[in-house]
DNA sequence: CCGGTAACTGAAAATCAATCTCAAATGAAA
DNA sequence: TTTCATTTGAGATTGATTTTCAGTTACCGG
């Protein structure tokens, strides 16, 4: 009766079983987090930080190696905003782009299937045969523009 | 008569000091470099590793001390190519996006002003002042489908 | 043409993000 | 459980870029 075997997240397990990799702990609480969609960006010492003020002990290298995996496993998307760390997001299915306010690093997501469609021709009028692109805008947003403070980060 | 460019570059001193930087050697080699047009893309390393070839005698904190002046004068760009070092390169004016080899790190530049406006009216829906924007495309290009080998880099 | 002075430079040290190393810990399968 | 390959954490390492600082150098005034 007393099976009472450590109540853990099992949801996660299933996804990582699926991409090859064995759940433990750390990996779980990573996935969790870029799951629960709260911080949709995380940086690799973002997602660190944010482990230790829970308590948790993970390496800091821990969350790059799984990170790396994660990206590799095709769960998660890296992106790399201009000169700044590399963050991580979910990958949810639906391609989107990015646009970052300069004042306060907020992100928004956007998706312009005529973006997408000019892109795939420029690339095949130069002969290329396009993998992948990088489009990030930067500017100010509405919040910072008039208020000079923004609610996020 | 040979209008060929300046063995001596005298001219580029015109330049700096419009950009109120003092012309100095370093500062004026560096300038030639990007502006000779041969490699329109350079990162600080490469510009640092031509220099030395040629004999010069500059430090690698210089280049980089420069080409962010340059930046800062508005002279040169400079650019952050997926996970990569950054690059620089003149500012001519006309401005434009790039797209990378992902096998031989051959740049293509190209311009779509269709892709520039719907640029402009994502972001304006999203109520973003858009300060900049950074499309980059990564393939194959036509050399290393075939070849496996291409001329550039 | 000749200083004086602030700007500039090179070399070495410092930073910073990201990766690697390796002994210890852990997961999963028998 | 027992085993054994995988994974982890801490710290060392790398590689790019930045900073520090003592020694130059460019440029303005005389």
């Amino acid at each position: 009766m007393a099976t009472t075997r450590t109540p853990k997240p099992r949801e996660g397990a299933q996804e990582l079983h699926r991409a090859g990799l064995k759940a433990t702990l750390p990996r779980l609480k990573i996935l969790h987090m870029l799951e629960s969609g709260e911080h949709p960006h995380l940086s690799a010492e973002e997602v660190y930080q944010r482990l230790r003020n829970t308590g948790e002990d993970v390496g800091l290298a821990t969350v790059y190696r799984v990170l790396t995996q994660f990206v590799d496993a095709g769960l998660v998307i890296r992106h790399h905003f201009e000169g700044d760390r590399m963050v991580f997001e979910m990958d949810a299915g639906g391609h989107h782009d990015h646009m970052m306010c300069v004042k306060c690093g907020k992100v928004f997501e956007f998706h312009d299937p005529a973006i997408e469609e000019r892109q795939r021709q420029v690339a095949e009028r130069a002969g290329f045969v396009m993998e992948e692109h990088a489009l990030y805008l930067y500017g100010v947003c509405e919040g910072m523009k008039k208020s000079g403070k923004c609610s996020k980060k």
